[in-house]
DNA sequence: CAAATTTAGTTAACACTGTTAATTATGCAA
DNA sequence: TTGCATAATTAACAGTGTTAACTAAATTTG
């Protein structure tokens, strides 16, 4: 029987196997069209057995908020070969908006969305929020970087850390929640090439701002 | 004729009526819990009257997402009075932050739900985000009247002005969404006492940094 | 080996959701 | 009074997350 020879075939690793369905559903229709039931049909199971691996549905949420994570410092990683501090800065972050253009889902579970926050907070309450941390980590180390390099000295550097996370972060959300659909073309009506180029030119008034500050 | 007149004000009283339970439900238990059978029961009509007023449900957020605007904007218009340019920017930035922390519900329906958005883009493809556009022109002007002033000339209105709004808007959305929640402590462990002005110690940051170009 | 027990997975159901088609009730004009 | 347009309703569709009860298979125990 086909049945039992999937089950055989796929007897350990169910709960990876979910939330690749998952993910394949989530990245082709986004979370909002990722039911439970949908995944359960995609990996040919009832809906019900996705509960025996993951507690709800922000579980899977959190899931793939991790799994985005991975793909984040995965592509991050190589900047830290960028010796000059500035530039290393500069670099993540249009990494950073790079990355949210290419995988806009990925970042919405990651910067957006609630759920994966919730799913923190109602089950696992001791522990604050591992990724966003270690990402921002990293940022803070750069901006330290900088700092001894003598730039914007006269402000904290957490401070530094988070405001510059924020430039990027604004752009990204108002660029994928639709916000600046609309905005883009009434910056520059006469100047076609705008339209596509609005995260990066405000990115780079951002720098040109903190460059100053040496 | 007067009939008619008369026909209209009570279906125009109706569809208030139905945005004011609308605004009750979502201001007490938010945007994910205000079903339109809730809407309904709350102003003792079927479920399906609501549809005789309001298209769908995003209509209904983009309803919300205007009464967010103008809340906003009553809010807003008395800075108008603040002569100097630069503490105008700063008064309308720690406004807009104020605004948020007040309203996050509204503040979710107008800047981080993609549903008002998309009700605009399908229901009404013509025209753009007025009520966005409207807010960012009065930021285009302060920025515009800081320019005159000698700051940051080296910079584009446009930039700038987006720019500062994109810092604001990173630091609410990421607050609103549970995103800060564990990140705040973190930068602080041992000052409780900034568990609480995160927001406004990375926005006077931002104020610091911008300042400094004259 | 056979019986008991644990485990994995399923079916059926609950209580919702947004939305539409068909139907009834209501007030107005001829 | 009849006919008609409109307002509002009921019933239904197609989905959602989630839980309780149940079955079948595997494993442990006497």
């Amino acid at each position: 029987m086909g049945i039992r020879e999937r089950k055989e075939r796929h007897k350990e690793n169910l709960k990876a196997q979910i939330l690749e369905a998952a993910k394949r559903l989530f990245v082709k229709e986004g979370y909002a069209a990722t039911s439970i039931r949908k995944i359960a049909a995609e990996i040919e199971f009832s809906p019900t057995t996705i509960y025996l691996y993951y507690k709800d549905k922000s579980d899977i949420a959190y899931a793939l908020h991790q799994e985005g994570f991975l793909l984040f410092r995965e592509r991050l990683a190589v900047l830290e070969l960028v010796e000059h501090p500035f530039e290393r800065l500069r670099a993540m972050g249009r990494a950073y908006i790079q990355f949210a253009l290419d995988h806009p889902d990925f970042y919405e579970v990651m910067f957006i969305m609630r759920e994966p926050m919730d799913y923190l907070e109602t089950h696992h309450p001791e522990q604050d929020w591992p990724e966003g941390e270690r990402v921002l980590d990293g940022l803070f180390q750069t901006i330290h970087a900088c700092q001894q390099a003598g730039y914007f000295n006269d402000i904290g550097t957490q401070e530094m850390a988070i405001l510059s996370w924020n430039v990027v972060h604004g752009l990204c959300s108002l660029h994928i929640t639709g916000h600046f659909r609309s905005i883009a073309e009434k910056c520059a009506p006469h100047q076609d090439f705008k339209k596509d180029s609005l995260l990066e030119d405000v990115f780079q008034a951002y720098m040109k701002v903190i460059e100053r500050m040496k």
